[in-house]
DNA sequence: CGCGGCTTTGATGTTCATCAAGTAAAGTGG
DNA sequence: CCACTTTACTTGATGAACATCAAAGCCGCG
């Protein structure tokens, strides 16, 4: 079945279910001659606030943030997404520019389609469009839920959330590699660098994790689950 | 063209083109004649939380707040929406059951549809889908850059962007009657109600807006701005 | 008429931001 | 490669912002 003069393999990914779980084979490669694999580092910007909106992105691979910078130059963490968690989705379907800038905080493979191209797709497909509904609409989802959450928390709360959401979300394991600064995890829950660093510094006296620069090791979960969930 | 047996006005209605600008006039009659118009007082629950989704619901008149219970038996409130804004978007495509509850905060006219049928045809009927693809986007993104808006500010500009939110947004003028207590904008800016009556008492006191009760006037529009801006 | 919820104000204490100062780490240019 | 600059991290001291507690008035409703 091979029709183009490119070599394509979107057939093969393992991320072809999720959007194009209901596309004829045609169409996927249609789709597939056009698309763009491309890696980032990280630190590097992968979609920047208030740019023209001109390509579908998701990611294979990495870890990324995204951020918002208010009228006072300040940046806000709305999320942390990895690979499945779609975040270019936030904006493309209701605005002409990205309302959000995303950050590789790891290094990250994203493919990167023409967003007109899967418009017309989706405008034509009702399947497609119909996946796309459900995808965005559990994206958002989960960033307002997530939110709120932090939202109800205080300063302990929350730092102990973020270590947990790294933890058990992101990583799956108790020891992991802190992929972002203390600041930008104030930027994340909403408090200053210094309380967030005085925090993890209290958590570590009391034995409750270890810290090794940007290492970190959870050696008393209950503990740290219970001041997430409040103390 | 009427081919039901039961009255159906919903081509004449003006939300029409919201969703099903792109329905034939057949499919249009056929959703039409399973739609279900309900009158909601003000403090009804319209949806209630951890309900299965069964309807999908758009408003036609009236304001609404969309709220969360977290664990610990305390409401959040995520938005305040009027028609057009479509709150039962949030997670009638991405769960099962309702993340949040929707209650009237005035006097409320709501439509509710089957929503596996209106599933159905957006299965079937591409522009549907695209159509609600972009709505969901829209509600969602408004959603999330109001939060944050209000994230950076500290209690007065909170207050300040409350009370301007309802006066701009919601009802277009300076003099208007506050739909909600004193502890649901608290709930919704994640303070406490007695430094929301505290801050909305200094208001009056420096003359920047008058208070009789639920009545609000605003009369000093540059100063609010100014402190919902930051001050 | 009395009860419960909403509103208001004051007093008090806690939580958190800010300021300051210093160390460590990492990038930059000669 | 080293001096230099910048950025990240850390801790302490102080004061501001905010929550909590308490008490009382108000209003609607059974």
């Amino acid at each position: 079945m091979e029709s183009g003069s490119k070599s394509c393999n979107c057939e093969l990914c393992q991320l072809k279910s999720l959007f194009f779980g209901h596309m004829s084979v045609n169409d996927l490669n249609g789709i597939c001659q056009i698309k763009e694999e491309k890696r980032y580092f990280k630190g590097d910007t992968i979609i920047m606030q208030d740019e023209k909106i001109t390509g579908f992105l998701y990611m294979k691979q990495g870890l990324v943030k995204v951020s918002r910078k208010s009228d006072d130059d300040k940046d806000q963490i709305i999320s942390f997404s990895k690979p499945f968690d779609f975040v270019s989705l936030l904006s493309i379907f209701s605005s002409d520019r990205y309302n959000y800038s995303v950050t590789a905080v790891e290094d990250s493979t994203v493919c990167i389609l023409d967003l007109s191209t899967v418009k017309f797709y989706a405008q034509n497909n009702a399947m497609l469009a119909f996946d796309l509904l459900t995808k965005v609409s559990e994206a958002n989802d989960k960033i307002i839920l997530e939110n709120l959450e932090i939202k109800r928390k205080h300063l302990k709360g929350r730092v102990a959330h973020v270590i947990l959401y790294f933890a058990d979300y992101i990583y799956g394991r108790n020891e992991f590699e802190l992929p972002v600064s203390r600041r930008e995890i104030a930027e994340y829950i909403g408090m200053t660098t210094e309380n967030v660093i005085r925090t993890l510094s209290e958590f570590r006296t009391d034995k409750i994790i270890k810290i090794y620069g940007k290492e970190i090791l959870i050696t008393d979960k209950k503990r740290l689950q219970d001041i997430s969930e409040f103390g």
